[in-house]
RNA sequence: GGCGCUAUCGUCUAAGGGUUAGGACAGGGCCCUCUCAAGGCUCAAAUCGGGGUUCGAAUCCCCGUAGCGCUACCA
């Protein structure tokens, strides 16, 4: 069976090229039957904190692609230096007494770094007296470099791959404070936890050479790698907090108002497409159509729109998770529904027990202009509350030729008529307007204008019967 | 600097030897209509440059150029 892993190390928010990297992982994993295992990546002490860790699970909690197992790296710490002792043992690794301050090697002229001097060439008797005595040191593995050959492999995505031992540094394995680096640790993981697929980002595809000799030093089987495109920003750079702020991070998507499955559906077209033209595609059509094999070896830049009053991201991923808010079955999208009515602090108890009915059939009726659930928020208030403005535009419609006194004929209409529904209000719209010598429209748009305060929104007489007989008629007398 | 990866409309992408180079978002126009959306139709918009190979190249090869990645005792 398969097992793929995703491996955020706590150093920061959850970023939006790290929920696409989870989200292929865990497409070609349902899509093969496999397991996703979620391993945090915590080796580097000083800069994990426990804020971005929340973070992280916030964030992925949130994208509804549940993960099966879930690991932490620091928990296993005595596994890895116990696999870096063993290289050192059997002289696939050997300390290097390198002054951590002489290190930094001048790279921007002449030969690239790959290893100190003399280091590598140290007699094990001597190795072992100066570590007994104290002296710091950093366990390098020992790249055999004398070899003309090279390591090969054939990566999902991008081919293959191939890189001389010759242009392989000696990477270190140990820190000299005895920490495990991010290759050991991740390679022994990767191995004993028995990863059959490690798909990750783009930056580490020459890593990969690396991590192959180590697994194989270790004895462990090589799994498959599948690497994927980077996202960059507007601008091109690498997406990052720093230079693109909330564009980058998953939770500023939620809390925009998108739905996880709209934010994943447009994660998954970034590098990846089903080839068939479609866009708008729910989790199990994507799990259907997903192969790993043709991801795109491009990156992928993520937009911006431009226009004053967009909400501050790619215009596609609004448009996309509009297009799951008006067409998921209503049912699925009430639990958020709900969320965004709380939000807004017009949640009633009824909502969810007496007034169920209505609350879902305004959401239906509502939801088919909105493209976020904050649009709800921003434009729903005449719904669920009495207290709402009246729009400049709203203005305008009452106040023109005769919709005023009209507007509070029909309120007596409507207060004195038996039936109250769609066809019934406007029955009576429309005969008040012809015996009143006057275009429907008027009325219509006026009603509309009292009833929400707005000049645009669903049908005027569905409005009525959302808003409700008694509230209508109340609304339509104050005009 | 060294090693590597990549290159189709503004953006996301389809087409891997033969198509009027297709779709989507964003933009323009029209239709529908009680408004606004949605929806339908439509316009504009691309194969980085140069050499090859071939009857034929966006597609294969080479050279440039550009972008990106790696080159840490960071992950």
């Amino acid at each position: 069976m398969n097992r793929v892993r995703f491996a955020p190390s706590p150093t920061g928010f959850l970023h939006i090229g790290g929920a696409r990297t989870y989200l292929f992982n865990w497409l070609f994993a349902r899509s093969t039957g496999g397991r996703v295992i979620l391993r945090i990546d915590d080796t580097d002490t000083g800069r994990n904190t426990e804020e971005s860790l929340r973070s992280i699970l916030d964030g992925l909690r949130w994208l509804d692609l549940p993960w099966d197992e879930q690991h932490f790296q620091s928990r296993r710490r005595a596994a890895h230096v116990r696999a870096a002792g063993a290289l050192v043992a059997k002289g696939a690794a050997y300390r290097d007494f390198t002054p951590e301050t002489e290190s930094p090697a001048d790279r921007s002229d002449g030969e690239p770094w790959l290893c100190n001097p003399g280091m590598r060439e140290l007699g094990s008797g001597e190795s072992d007296r100066r570590a007994a005595a104290g002296e710091p040191f950093v366990v390098r593995f020992r790249v055999p470099r004398d070899s003309p050959k090279g390591v090969a492999f054939r990566d999902l995505v991008f081919r293959k791959q191939f890189r001389k031992f010759a242009d392989i540094e000696d990477f270190a394995l140990l820190r000299s404070n005895g920490l495990p680096t991010y290759h050991l640790a991740s390679s022994v993981d990767d191995g004993e936890l028995g990863i059959t697929h490690v798909i990750r980002g783009q930056d580490h595809l020459t890593n990969t050479f690396k991590h192959i000799l180590l697994l194989e030093a270790l004895g462990f089987e090589r799994p498959a790698f599948g690497h994927l495109p980077l996202l960059l920003g507007p601008d091109g750079s690498k997406l990052s907090k720093r230079r693109h702020g909330p564009l980058a991070s998953v939770t500023s998507y939620r809390d925009m108002g998108f739905l996880p499955v709209g934010f994943v559906n447009y994660l998954s077209l970034l590098g990846w497409s089903p080839k068939d033209n479609r866009e708008s595609l729910a989790v199990s059509e994507l799990v259907d159509a997903f192969r790993l094999e043709q991801v795109l070896r491009t990156n992928a830049l993520v937009q911006v729109g431009e226009r004053p009053g967009d909400a501050p991201v790619d215009p596609k991923a609004v448009w996309l998770n509009g297009q799951h808010l008006r067409n998921m079955p209503v049912d699925d999208l009430l639990p958020f529904a709900e969320g965004a009515v709380r939000d807004a602090g017009w949640w009633l108890e009824e909502y969810g027990s007496s007034h169920r009915a209505w609350f879902r059939e305004a959401i239906d009726a509502l939801r088919s202009r909105l493209s976020l659930l904050t649009d709800f928020a921003l434009r729903c208030r005449a719904y669920f509350r009495d207290d709402f403005g009246m729009e400049a535009k709203a203005l305008g419609n009452l106040d023109r030729d005769g919709v005023r006194p009209a507007l509070r004929a029909l309120a007596d209409r409507i207060a004195g008529a038996s039936a109250f529904s769609d066809a019934s209000v406007e029955d009576a719209v429309r005969s008040l307007a012809a015996e009143r010598g006057m275009k429907a429209s008027l009325l219509i748009n006026g009603a509309r204008a009292a009833l929400t305060g707005q000049s645009v929104g669903p049908s005027a007489f569905r409005v009525f019967t959302l808003v409700g007989k008694a509230r209508a008629v109340q609304r339509l007398r104050a005009v």
